[in-house]
DNA sequence: CAGTCGTATCGACAGAAGTCAATATGTTCT
DNA sequence: AGAACATATTGACTTCTGTCGATACGACTG
């Protein structure tokens, strides 16, 4: 089911971060659906490893073994993950390859610094 | 119960971004931690209120009204903010003055920025 | 010192989230 | 086509989380 995909417009408003000024209840709903998916050690760890992986993409066969969890574990973060509009998943062959959706780690960061 | 604290060392132990490297577990926890204290709507909107106000805090008073929660529930969501170490608490004569903890958003910002 | 006001804690409840085993889907190779 | 492999989905279970009413705590005020 689509739920969602333009969150970052919502982020890209411009001149709006969200420490820099009162943010509107849309806002807050869009940066809090991005901090949730961040809100778990497992797929902070899996993002980290994607963005350390050259092309910031890597095969989910890369990424089960040094988390420890069982494959659907990973697969439902993956998809926790891609769903917030942090990663985007490709099929390539046999393999899943996830990658990190350019700019988006950069407007979240920027909703996060003060007075802009 | 006093869980923890030293969050900004964990974060400022410098140079290792969450998405520059792969992250170790306490990293990763420790980021989750603060991420997971963000992945509320009405916790955005209460730091975000806080931050725009001047001197970079405010009184519980003022923002009980804005969010339209329950008294309680503010207070709930105040202790998890604090407790995730973003924000710090001042008792100053009747009132509860709340102000974000110098530098720790920009530690979150910072570890989100890919390739340092 | 009794009352009032601001805030925190407690207890309870509904809904969300993390995890896994079992199973399904889809892709490649023979 | 059939086997083997990689990933996704389903279903079930437990734990965590957001919310509020009731109540307790603390500080000023009269």
């Amino acid at each position: 089911m689509p739920t969602e995909l333009p969150l970052l417009p919502d982020l890209a408003t411009c001149c709006s971060p969200a420490t820099g000024g009162r943010v509107d209840d849309a806002a807050a709903e869009a940066l809090a659906r991005m901090f949730k998916a961040l809100a778990d050690p497992n797929r902070v760890k899996l993002l980290s490893m994607i963005a350390a992986a050259e092309g910031q993409e890597a095969c989910v066969c890369d990424l089960t073994a040094p988390v420890g969890l069982a494959q659907p574990t990973i697969s439902h973060h993956m998809k926790v993950l891609t769903e917030a509009g942090l990663l985007s998943r490709e099929q390539r062959g046999k393999w899943a390859y996830f990658s990190i959706v350019p700019g988006i780690l950069e407007s979240l960061a920027e909703a996060l610094s003060p007075r802009r």
